[in-house]
RNA sequence: GUGGGCGUAGCUCAGGUGGUUAGAGCGUCAGGUUGUGGCCCUGAAGGCCGGGGGUUCAAGUCCCCUCGCUCACCCCA
């Protein structure tokens, strides 16, 4: 056993999965770059109140953060998410409005480990703010339902809910903590303890025990005003308008506490993880003013890369990415003339390996096989004698075939374009 | 933070009631004569059996502790 291995809920990140990451973030860059979405990399440190915000009775503040005091005697945190960070940039730069960002990168939450749950974790998400226009929710939903969608995934639901004006959401919080505590020796246990922090979170329990008492629950619909109805039903109607589809979840409440209005998450199709929540997102119209900036409306989502790349692993989509080889240089005089071909085939951007420490032509045939090259590139004694190389079609019984050192190249560019124009 | 399962070669795993040099498959490396891979054959390297303590003449095997992984709860991405 070697001395040193991650910590808890952090890993590596190694090939082909690190190649397959890239690519997750460089799609999602594509998707949002061509609606104007501006990249924002906020530092991993914050203060740690910039994080306070995100709800005095949430778990990700009080339990969950990676807080210390560093040199300075400055009370710091890992960021827990980016949401705060982005706003918190915007309250220090002062962008024009509408301040449309994207991002991506790992968070930290010191939780226990799970399928699905890292204490160091990646999300990818967008912000944006400065409007209040429904449309700005339907885009920021659109936006990432293309995305899922463009992931090749089928089956993600889409749950969206209001949590309507501050004060229809402080109203049902007292409905809803009325009703809970009539009926509170019908909850679990669980239940009943969340019920003393947060009433909203009961709804989220998944135990059966508390099923039939949340089924009675009280509604928030008959709490919106006529703003946040209003405001909602143009958000379903431009939803319904663009083809993205989605099933009203009235009890749908998410973890941080400053979301208000609308409010949605993606689910994957899978049902065996109760880690099913790809990403979610909403209104959190306070969030700039409470970090000391002007009062300014925001919305958002983020996705989580683990549990996104899960739920493709589960339908058997965005699989890692071919990383085979072209070429692969077998040279049995010693390597220099490798190294030549290399860098020329290498310079004309076909993916050329080779090997190292002089092995036997048969052991570097066989390090060509594994390499997944289309070709070997053989360079014996004869070859280079003659200014000459073999090139041997890995995939095929043909022949192979002998040219020139100076028509290697063309000869290989072209052979390698063909099949690509085959495929 | 709470509970269940599991920790043996790089990987996947065998190792009845404790008993001599801890095994297999895959992978890696080297060979199977004269410059050529994939299939097959042979051989080699590679293990403080997660760590610590205990019981015993003797522990991978039993007991305790600890660390880690994993699944569920909690919560969330």
């Amino acid at each position: 056993m070697p001395e040193f291995s991650t910590s808890p809920g952090m890993r590596d990140i190694v090939s082909p999965e690190s190649a397959r990451w890239r690519r997750f973030v460089d799609s999602f860059e594509l998707i949002v770059g061509v609606a104007g979405y501006e990249l924002v990399i906020p530092p991993l440190l914050e203060d740690i109140g910039v994080f306070n915000r995100l709800g005095e009775a949430t778990d990700v503040v009080t339990k969950e953060m990676y807080d210390f005091v560093d040199k300075g005697e400055r009370h710091v945190a890992l960021r827990p998410e980016q949401t705060a960070s982005i706003c918190r940039s915007f309250v220090q730069h002062r962008p024009t409005t509408p301040f449309k960002a994207w991002y991506s990168g790992p968070n930290f939450r010191y939780e226990k480990p799970q399928r699905g749950r890292y204490r160091q974790f990646d999300q990818v998400g967008v912000e944006v703010l400065g409007s209040l226009d429904p449309y700005v929710d339907i885009e920021v939903v659109q936006l990432g339902w293309s995305f899922l969608a463009s992931l090749g995934l089928s089956r993600v639901e889409l749950a969206i809910n209001s949590l309507g004006e501050p004060d229809d959401r402080a109203r049902y919080v007292a409905a809803l903590n009325a009703y809970f505590l009539e009926r509170t020796n019908e909850l679990s246990p669980e239940s009943q303890q969340t019920l003393t922090r947060n009433p909203l979170r009961v709804l989220d329990s998944k135990r059966s025990e508390d099923a039939a008492v949340i089924a009675d629950a009280p509604l928030i619909n008959s709490f919106w005003s006529d703003t946040a109805a209003a405001h909602f039903s143009t958000v379903c109607d431009g939803l319904t308008a663009v083809g993205v589809p989605y099933t009203i979840d009235l009890k749908l409440v998410r973890g941080l506490d400053y979301y208000r209005g609308t409010t949605f998450e993606f689910r994957g199709g899978t049902l065996d993880s109760a880690q099913n929540a790809l990403g979610g997102g909403g209104r959190y119209d306070g969030l700039v003013a409470d970090l000391g900036g002007p009062e300014t409306p925001g919305v958002g989502f983020a996705i989580g890369l683990e549990r996104t790349l899960l739920a493709c692993d589960d339908e058997g989509v965005f699989p890692a990415a071919d990383q085979s080889a072209d070429v692969f240089v077998v040279d049995v005089c010693g390597g220099s003339v490798a190294l030549e071909i290399c860098t020329e085939l290498r310079s004309l951007g076909i993916r050329t390996e080779r090997s190292w420490d002089d092995r036997s032509m048969k052991s570097q045939m066989k390090s060509a096989n594994r390499s997944g090259a289309r070709f070997a590139v053989i360079i014996g004694e004869d070859e280079d004698q003659s200014d000459t190389a073999v090139i041997r079609d890995l995939r095929s019984d043909a022949e192979q075939v002998s040219v020139s050192r100076s028509n290697l190249a063309p000869t290989l560019k072209s052979r390698l374009s063909s099949l690509q124009g085959a495929v």
